[in-house]
RNA sequence: GAAGUCGGCCGGGCAGCCGCUGUGACGCAAGUCACGGAGGAAAGUCCGGGCUCCACAGGGCAGGGUGCCAGGUAACGCCUGGGGGGCGCGAGCCUACGGAAAGUGCCACAGAAAAUAUACCGCCUGUGUCCGCACAGGUAAGGGUGAAAUGGUGCGGUAAGAGCGCACCGCGCGGCUGGUAACAGCCGUGGCAGGGUAAACCCCACCCGGAGCAAGACCAAAUAGGGGAGCACUGGCGUGGCCCGCGCUGCUCCCGGGUAGGUCGCUUGAGGUGCGCGGCGACGCGUGGCCCAGAUGAAUGGCUGUCCACGACAGAACCCGGCUUACAGGCCGGCUUCCUCU
């Protein structure tokens, strides 16, 4: 997946994803990825500060485990707030 | 017990913590509490209807759909019951099942011939003969080809044959009986009409306006533009040689359209259910009690523990009725056939 980060004039972050069709034509699927992006987002919510984010997925995401997901978006999130100061920032 | 067939149902459970969302209550607010929160197919978007807007005198044509009969329904291409045909020992299953003597078209290959009819091998008669057969005529029973070849079986008949004649079956026509009907049965009659294909054109009967909730309605910034009234100047600019005229231009107020954004539509409905009644049934009627998702970047999730049979297909987006397709595994009931025991 691709994280793309710019900042915004708000006290919080703000969150977007991009789920197409092509990443599974299964409805379930691609909410149950959505849902944990959200989930993910909610739990470091505080990390982030103000940006506005974008989750970009692509299809080979689907043979992931939750587990596998959530470890990795921890990993984007901490990445992402490490670049606090360089503004726009693509991940 | 085995095999089968039909119908119905379930589609991980429990607990803790952290979330999302609707409604209600409380609160100035932040929020707190209570209750609710995806499916049998929510899917495909293939039919039918409601609802909304647009169009519309009536009729016809075109185009599309449906196609045995009766019933159910708001309606249907759906469902129920019945009839015909096919398959199965059976329960049961399948069925586009109107018209081919209204017309037109098409029928590959093979075959003599695929629809005007016709004769390859045969069979029979006659004539000729070099005894191998040839020619003329009759015939369509047999062989061969094909998905399909002018009704089937038997007897008579004949040179050989042929519905040529007869009996039975089939088919057409007429009548009677039963049935609301489709249709069935029986009686009489005709020696037989004459291939298939109508999900080929077509004919017949019946049905059908268009678009869709991003429908549609309401509130309504900023910016730009439009209309009206008043005031000011009796100004300025353009047109023109000049006057008149015409167009543009200032300020204030009012008006409507409308974009962003917001609100409604939005879930109480041909709703579901218990009982009773009517009906073989689909279903209908009466009555009691029930409220059962309503989001709008679009909620129904994450983590942990535990149990087991280790969890399939799959996510509402205006709402219903169907159809079709996908689906790990499991449960219940009716019926059929076979085997065994009593």
């Amino acid at each position: 997946m691709t994280i793309l980060a710019i900042p915004n004039d708000l006290q919080h972050p703000r969150l977007g994803t991009a789920i197409s069709i092509k990443v599974s034509g299964n409805a379930v699927q691609r909410n149950r990825i959505k849902r944990l992006v959200r989930e993910s987002f909610r739990q470091h919510q505080d990390l982030l500060g103000g940006r506005d984010l974008v989750v970009l997925v692509r299809p080979g995401i689907r043979s992931r485990s939750n587990q596998q997901l959530l470890s990795a978006l921890d990993t984007h999130w901490r990445t992402i707030a490490a670049h606090a100061h360089t503004g726009s920032d693509s991940h």
